[in-house]
DNA sequence: TTTAAATACGATAATTTTAGTCGTATTTAT
DNA sequence: ATAAATACGACTAAAATTATCGTATTTAAA
């Protein structure tokens, strides 16, 4: 409950690694798997999405890897877990999407309003707050 | 990912209705089933857990039920999660437990203050700003 | 120009977690 | 006595997460 992804960490595990480098140097997702112990398939698609997203930058061939492209203090955590996982909060409760109700729910509103917290609070905090 | 699990939505749908009961009526976990479509077994479960908690009472019996006990008010958020789920925590970075790492985990520390904000965030809201 | 090391990515398998059910015991008002 | 409710451990089912596989593409370097 209230848990982080494998993929979250490992994207952050990936950043804070790269941040610890001279600027510009490129890692790939082989160096950092075997640094960290990380399964090396699954953190190469987290980073390929990250340079999807241009929070990195990818470089292919021989002597490629990824790199910090972006300003990390530009970030919010909100933007970073939405990146990567999709909208945030605490449950679905956009529509009636996710809900269990037809119609009307009797927790809706509170949630939401839980979910405006967690978001303001994951706003506030910036990408490089957490990889520095 | 941050999501709520079943159990603490179906607390709080049942914690909302009771409120707007008259104070010490009893109502069954068939009732509130049946008034919100939940499935009743699972709901009875998570009534049992609070009444162990004591969030509400239990009164055994035909024509027994649940009631609210305690003040809503001075259960904050973060307690009633962790009553329900557990610690509460984007990740279980206590000793290393959960941790994929053996000793030098790079996200630990940033983890950890992230877990800090949650855990202050739940802490300040009240459940019966949820169920009110 | 061949080779090898890297990214890219869809499909699928394995695992874990969550959700839900079942069976049975206990309590107690009627 | 009966029936309607709570209590709870064991089990099953379903969903979500995590990991792997297979294959294609890119490109530096031999
Ligand atoms: S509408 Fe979100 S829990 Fe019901
Ligand atoms: S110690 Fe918590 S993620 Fe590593």
């Amino acid at each position: 409950m209230l848990k982080l992804t494998r993929k979250v960490e490992y994207a952050l595990i990936a950043l804070r690694h790269m941040q610890t480098l001279k600027p510009r140097k490129l890692t790939s997702a082989k160096e950092i798997a075997e640094a960290y112990g990380l399964p090396q398939q699954l953190l190469a698609k987290t980073l390929q999405q990250m340079a999807r997203d241009s929070i990195i930058e990818a470089v292919q061939g021989p002597s490629g890897g990824y790199r910090i492209m972006s300003d990390l203090d530009k970030i919010s955590l909100k933007d970073f877990f939405e990146k990567l996982e999709g909208p945030l909060g605490i449950m679905d409760c956009y529509f009636d999407s996710d809900c269990i109700q037809l119609g009307a729910c009797n927790i809706r509103t509170p949630i939401q309003r839980i979910n405006e917290n967690m978001r303001e609070m994951f706003s506030k905090m910036s990408l490089r707050e957490v990889t520095q």
